[in-house]
DNA sequence: CGATGTCTTGACGACCTTCAAGAGTCGTGG
DNA sequence: CCACGACTCTTGAAGGTCGTCAAGACATCG
């Protein structure tokens, strides 16, 4: 639910798109998209050779695209891990998301014709590039494919709202724990370790995306670290408890503060141990 | 740029679609929608008197859709105030936005084809409906219209990543300041005044779209009286110093902490009297 | 090897939530 | 008509969370 939740339409773990990974120009059918993009193609889709898609690679630190930019195209993640950052008016760096395979970038970009954010690659990637008039095409060419390619904006829509829900009414330690979390489903869909991973981002970075700076982020994973609920060490983590990590609240609800169990005030912030709060206080 | 923030497609200030209002039934002409859409349509599609899109009137408290409920409609406001809400894990309400003319409802419930969000009526409403089947297909029929189509959830999306970005970076005071001044510049849009206007939510709900707690809203709110920026009296707000209301920020970046300007710190949260921080602080 | 950027940790304090009490407002029913 | 309850809103007091500022440890790199 919080960062970027792969669809729940039995993913039916695409095969890696084509073989030759450091080609520097390689192609893609449009099956081989519909499977990235997490959508069934029909047959009529499937045969088709008449479209393909050129895939690009960029190098860490490369953009993709920025701000203001014409809009002409919207970018399929194959491989590697980005970031996409709006400029608010003071100047400063906003991440909006971490991208990854399956995710669709530029979508902000439709509207006014210009892209509103700006995509960063943290690692080495491959994205297929969708020109926004073949994309637009297909819902007419394959009438079956046009809720999907509705349906791929959409889904980003619900992403946002989950995300500013999650950033209006979570503490700080509940929206670190979600975002590892999300970060683990992620990976164990691409087929990598869900329990051990590396962070692509920094602390800032990750500060920026769950609203919150740098330092808390780094007290508050040395506090998991403490308690046991993971192992940090950089931007190496292994997740111990994952259930304590997705569960954590704050806020008895202001709302339910009128009804609902009299009894049993500070239990809200459910906890695994019993001692975990403190261990948290005394940071 | 922050809740509804309308377009900028030179607004040709939509006719009322219709007379008369309280029919219980009524129809609009494509044309209609796409001129409440913000969209300018085509010689074709203006003359397109083959689909037709019915209203429906709710009254406030009234729910157009609720989480779960099979998807199969948008909704385009015509007139009145709603609100839509998620329901967190907690059960929680989370207001995500408060619709208003113009505005698309159900965008979200493309996706999983079943609502996401849920939408209540905060006064009495006039809504277009547009049943999904309809709205898709006429990104056939009318090619020129698709763009625009897109464009729609584009908007969406560039909105969220706004509210989003508010959240996570500004401070309870200038969140509140944003959204008087967004509210203003939507009444403006539609003809009515810009500078005195009803608020029609509660300050909960306000608390909750802007992630803070109803106090926080109200003490804000008789801060900003104080100060003279607004004059409150329940739901009646008189915006006296737009500029001062919309350009609050905080947190000295954090990042232009290393280079820039060393000097002058305290300066960025930039107020209008000398005198307003310390006003502000009283509370 | 200095320079730069990332990460950790501490101390302090401001901002905002929490808890509480009271004033208004509105609709319903006695 | 007024009383009553249910909400909404305001304001105060207290405390916790998290931002701010600072210093130091590492790691990477030209």
């Amino acid at each position: 639910m919080f960062a970027q939740s792969r669809i729940a339409t039995s993913a039916p773990f695409n095969k890696p798109v084509a073989g030759r990974q450091r080609a520097g120009q390689l192609w893609s059918s449009l099956a081989d998209v519909c499977s990235l993009l997490g959508v069934t193609p029909t047959v009529a889709a499937t045969a088709a050779d008449d479209v393909v898609f050129q895939h690009v690679q960029f190098k860490a630190g490369q953009r993709l695209f920025t701000i203001g930019q014409p809009f002409d195209a919207l970018y399929l993640v194959n491989s590697g891990f980005l970031k996409t950052v709006m400029i608010d008016d003071a100047g400063n760096e906003q991440v909006l998301s971490f991208p990854m395979k399956g995710d669709v970038l530029g979508v902000d970009g439709i509207h006014l014709k210009q892209y509103m954010s700006e995509a960063v690659a943290l690692s080495s990637c491959d994205v297929v590039v969708i020109p926004f008039k073949v994309f637009s095409s297909l819902g007419r060419k394959y009438p079956e494919l046009e809720l999907s390619l509705y349906g791929v904006l959409s889904r980003e829509l619900t992403r946002e709202h989950a995300m500013a829900s999650a950033l209006g009414s979570l503490s700080a330690e509940a929206r670190v724990g979600r975002f590892l979390v999300a970060l683990s489903e992620r990976y164990s869909a691409m087929g990598y370790s869900g329990k051990e991973f590396n962070l692509r981002m920094t602390r800032q970075e990750i500060g920026s995306y769950l609203g919150m700076t740098l330092e808390t982020v780094s007290r508050t994973l040395s506090a998991f670290d403490r308690i046991g609920y993971i192992a940090v060490e950089g931007r190496s983590v292994t997740l111990k408890d994952m259930q304590a990590l997705k569960t954590m609240r704050r806020l008895p609800p202001s709302q339910s503060r009128s009804k609902e169990v009299p009894s049993a005030k500070k239990l809200f912030t459910n906890f695994s141990f019993e001692a975990a709060e403190d261990v948290l206080a005394a940071v």
